[in-house]
RNA sequence: GGGCGUUUAGCUCAGUUGGCUAGAGCAACUCGUUUACACCGAGUAGGCCGGGGGUUCGAGUCCCUCAACGCCCACCA
């Protein structure tokens, strides 16, 4: 049979791909009211939004391999298959991209008025949506754009504002001065999340204090430290009664220090005795809260400290430190210093610099009772993880939950819509901006500055997607049919999605949950910018084809483990196209076209060819409908590659020599195991099987992205 | 401090409810350019499945224990 020329070269990705993208786009078919025949049962995947504020990167193509796979198998099997793209404002993240930015140009976000660093924020996102949406479609994601939806859309805002009402009414919302990580760098308050704790060996200071040896690691803060505590029932210092007052020399002269009895005193750690510094420690915080106690700050929100300090006001911490503990040594309070202190610091996760806890009003989201809710969701089986690993977490951490503090301190984001009181700091929302004072003390109010933590409109994407309350697609697609992503945020993303889709719909807002892992560098490396191992899966794509990524990406890579994102399994893979493109071109040279229209009756070792391989797409349906992708694309690789190529093709060129029933029975099951072949690979390598599929003379559908799944 | 996990060929990893004579890719070695493909083919070598104990007719797979490594969470006296 006559082959086109172009099976007269190596296969090229580059040549293809793009053209392929645009005809899918241009088919209608990513948009799942247009998919052929009836289709009554929906397959919804919501793609998490990628940061709208740089290039994809490889744990993107990663994600976008897995659900476009689980996407393009369920449109196959006849589902109305919907993938429902999205970018992200990503609040905080895109601050600080920005902030370097405007630091290259020797700007800053302190000197700009927030309504022009929200503009120019927002017009840098804008430019990076498209920049993005393009990447996407180089990576072959069968999504459906025009139900795209960005994170700053009206209809994400309202559902948000409505959500943000509900808790008020519920009172699961509430405002309150406590303790927060405080960033003094970026100049906002961040979740407990959004820290991470280094290992650090520092030096731990032990003073006199009045009758007692106090310990600590951060002398600088211990000005404002007048009150002593110990525990009850330590019985070195009985003869001390709680609220007993004494009089102690300390770093700038005599104060009157307050004996306070409390559980939370240790006796094992060094003199079983400590002063407390609320403002700036959560635990003496919650000490000071018990026994209604005073409190200070002690250090600015910059990190310097403050006049309570005395000589020491204007210094930054880690400079004071040392100069007070000069001054208590020469004042013979120094008792010894211990330079070995293990302990772990929290800090910043974008900066790493160290948080300051500070006393702040903040609005936070009472969690245990939507915990409990999504705890019972996955007792009932609601909600299912296909790793069961993942679970395990999700658990632990629903049932030692703390309160989400959602406000942040930054410009680029969802505004709270509340009013706070300028003098009692009461807060309240006002969704409409109708309050015009104080409802407690009936004083004036201001609208409030900050912005809501971009975890909790993310919270609410699936609600928004589909267009809750009331649209048609709400009902249709919602709850979802898995969520596919990363399992680094499973608690910054997933648990929240979960907790708010039953807060507001009664439903949750996914039944499966697929967590992958992250994708390192060839080595096993996690990839950083700062190593400069960061693998661009576009390059990848670009290079060896996005097939070949997919693949890469894909054969072996269990549900939830790491994998190494290896240049040459992705060149192994690119060479697996090319073998696919070879063998269609010998089918295709070997076959005539009389007798590829119908089946004929089979020879004895077709037939058996022919279960064998009924046999191989029964299994790989199993595992696709299991999300065993590692299994099902190595299956397809083994037998398309070892069983067709290596045997079944090699011996059909002396078969095809002949001429009568063999050679006929056999023209037919080789074009017939190739269109098969074709369509269990097309979930994986979409480009190469279309390409060679709009190639073929006979096919039961134009597009194979179309084609109905074989039964096997 | 708490939780979760990993350990299988030189390297990177599969191995689904216990049936395995333990697999793949890459790397290595030998041979082969007869028209689908050198982005190839035919073949070879390589493993007390981390150590120890147990359950079982049978354990890479289940249980206990030890060891090493990794990840996550966490209020820095």
């Amino acid at each position: 049979m006559h082959i086109p020329d172009k099976f007269l070269k190596p296969y090229n990705p580059r040549e293809s791909e793009g053209v392929m993208y645009k005809k899918w786009e241009e088919s209608g078919y990513f948009n799942p009211d247009n998919l052929p025949g009836e289709r009554n049962e929906p397959f919804t995947v919501v793609m998490p939004p990628p940061n709208a504020n740089g290039s994809l990167h490889a744990g993107h193509g990663l994600v976008f391999a897995i659900e476009d796979t689980m996407v393009r198998f369920q449109r196959m099997c006849g589902k109305k298959a919907l993938w429902i793209p999205g970018a992200d404002h990503a609040g905080f993240e895109t601050q600080v991209v920005y902030e370097k930015e405007l630091q290259k140009e020797g700007r800053s976000r302190f000197q700009m008025d927030p309504k022009e660093l929200y503009d120019e924020i927002m017009e840098f996102t804008l430019g990076n949506k498209s920049f993005m949406e393009n990447q996407i479609r180089e990576l072959g994601a069968s999504c459906d754009w025009s139900r795209a939806l960005f994170t700053l859309d009206d209809r994400v805002i309202k559902t948000v504002y409505d959500t943000f009402k509900q808790l008020e009414k519920d009172a699961l919302l509430y405002r309150g001065a406590r303790s927060v990580n405080w960033c003094p760098k970026h100049q906002t308050s961040l979740a407990n999340l959004e820290t991470q704790h280094h290992d650090r060996t520092d030096k731990f200071y032990y003073f006199q204090y009045g009758p007692f040896v106090i310990g600590t690691a951060r002398p600088e803060t211990k000005f404002g430290d007048k009150y002593v505590v110990m525990h009850p029932e330590d019985k070195r210092y009985k003869e001390y009664e709680h609220g007993q007052k004494i009089e102690v020399e300390w770093i700038n002269g005599p104060i009157t220090a307050t004996i306070i009895k409390d559980e939370a005193g240790d006796p094992d750690i060094g003199s079983g005795v400590m002063t407390i510094t609320p403002w700036h420690s959560a635990v003496d915080f919650d000490i000071a809260k018990r026994h209604d106690l005073d409190y200070e700050q002690i250090i600015d929100w910059r990190g310097k400290l403050l006049p309570i300090a005395g000589e020491f006001a204007g210094m930054p911490i880690t400079l004071a430190r040392e100069k007070i503990v000069e001054k208590l040594d020469a004042k013979g309070l120094l008792v010894k210093i211990d330079d070995a202190y293990e302990h772990a610091v929290p800090c910043c996760y974008k900066c790493d610099r160290e948080i300051e806890p500070q006393i702040r009003e903040q609005w936070f989201i009472k969690m245990g009772p939507l915990a409990e809710r999504a705890l019972q969701a996955v007792d009932n089986r609601e909600v299912e993880f296909v790793t069961k690993r993942d679970e395990r977490v999700f658990r632990h951490w629903l049932e030692n939950i703390e309160d989400w503090p959602i406000a942040r301190q930054i410009v680029w984001g969802i505004p709270i819509p509340a009013k706070i009181c300028t003098t009692c700091m009461h807060g309240m929302v006002d969704l409409d901006d109708s309050i015009k004072e104080c409802a407690k003390c009936g004083g004036a109010v201001e609208h409030d500055p900050d912005t809501f933590d971009t975890w909790f409109s993310s919270g609410q994407w699936p609600l928004c997607t589909t267009g809750f309350p009331d649209s048609e697609d709400f009902t249709t697609y919602y709850p979802t049919s898995v969520m596919e992503t990363g399992k680094d945020i499973l608690f910054f993303w997933v648990a929240r999605m979960i907790m708010l889709g039953l807060y507001r719909t009664g439903k949750v807002p996914f039944e499966k949950v697929y967590l992958n892992g992250m994708v390192r560098d060839g080595k096993g490396q996690k990839m950083s910018k700062s190593k400069g191992n960061v693998v661009s899966p576009l390059e990848i794509s670009e290079k060896y084809g996005t097939d070949a990524l997919r693949m890469a990406l894909i054969v072996g890579n269990t549900p939830g483990t790491d994998i190494n994102l290896d240049i040459q399994k992705v060149n192994a893979y690119k060479k697996f196209a090319n073998k696919l493109w070879n063998i269609s071109r010998f089918i295709l040279t070997a076959v005539e076209e009389a007798y590829i229209q119908e089946q004929p009756s089979l020879s004895e070792s077709d037939a058996e060819i022919l279960h064998a391989f009924n046999e191989i797409v029964r299994d790989v349906t199993d595992d696709l409908n299991n999300f065993r992708y590692h299994l099902a694309s190595e299956k397809i690789y083994q037998y398309v590659w070892h069983e067709l190529a290596d045997v079944i093709l090699e011996e059909s060129k002396a078969l095809l020599q002949e001429e009568g029933d063999a050679k006929r029975s056999r023209q037919w099951l080789l074009y017939h195991l190739l269109t098969q072949s074709l369509k269990i690979l097309h979930p994986f390598m979409p480009f190469v099987t279309e390409e060679i599929w709009q190639s073929l003379p006979v096919t039961d559908v134009d597009m194979l992205i179309v084609a109905p799944w074989p039964k096997g």
